[in-house]
DNA sequence: CTTAATTAAGATAATTTTGTCCGAATTAGA
DNA sequence: TCTAATTCGGACAAAATTATCTTAATTAAG
């Protein structure tokens, strides 16, 4: 579904905006530790969503990664998988066609154009509000 | 989505099937050339799809590969994507948690429960007769 | 100003996926 | 039986993805 960077992209963007919550800014060895992933992959996965303008990074001492706490709400799902992954999870064709629309379909097409578009509704309306404070209270998981 | 592997897997059985359903055996070459895929990719592919006793390959001239018309409405896309991917992507979780359930959820967990049910779904209850038949009548294609 | 902690950036390596090549096995037909 | 057409099977190669390593740049604090 996802490539793995987009998974880590996910997991970490949850954590920094969790603790952003409380006003907390986390470094990248943290970060790594509590989402179960190879720290310097990680770190340019972060890089890339400081660059899309999704986080911010500080260098230095009592640096690392945060969230402004005002976008954590109009930050969705959507933003992240577009920065890493591209949209072909919900516009791209299932069987791989450069052209595939309903004048000149695959043969899945009519198959896919519901899932996609519930796919893409919910990553477009999920934010990462509402994932974070699932974490946040203990309701979800990021490990295991 | 899928793999590239299984998106050729798909499209030749497809291809294979409508032709099946006229009589006519089609060799590797034909295959590749009327889905647009690498042929020594796409026999590997094929050979895996054989043994999985999707289709039946046969050897010498005036060979090729065919599936049986009873079996081309009995045959679904799960069976192909499960012989190919395997069923990650509607029994996997979409942050790649190895455990990840109702009682342990990752923070999407209850997000994709509804997408991947419809996929599921889909795919065991959509047969090749289906998607075979809709090529046959010039309605959807396997190219551009 | 110096030091230490941190991210930035780029080179490199490992792994997986995708793709190619070639000889072996099979088989229809001359 | 011989030949040619085909799939089979394994080794190999290329490309993409995932992961690591090293050095540079930045910055807080003493």
């Amino acid at each position: 579904m996802f490539s793995k960077a987009c998974e880590y992209g996910i997991k970490a963007s949850t954590y920094i905006a969790m603790q952003s919550l409380d006003m907390k800014r986390v470094s990248l060895k943290e970060i790594a530790a509590e989402i179960d992933s190879p720290i310097a992959f990680t770190a340019k996965i972060l890089h890339n969503l400081a660059k899309n303008n999704i986080l911010q990074s500080v260098k230095g001492p009592y640096g690392g990664f945060q969230i402004e706490k005002e976008k954590i709400d109009a930050i969705k799902l959507s933003h992240i998988v577009a920065a890493i992954d591209g949209d072909d999870i919900y516009n791209g064709c299932a069987l791989g066609l450069d052209e595939c629309n309903a004048q000149k379909p695959c043969p899945l097409h009519e198959k896919f154009v519901g899932i996609r578009s519930d796919l893409k509704e919910m990553l477009e309306n999920t934010s990462l509000y509402e994932v974070a404070t699932g974490l946040e209270f203990g309701l979800t998981f990021l490990k295991r």
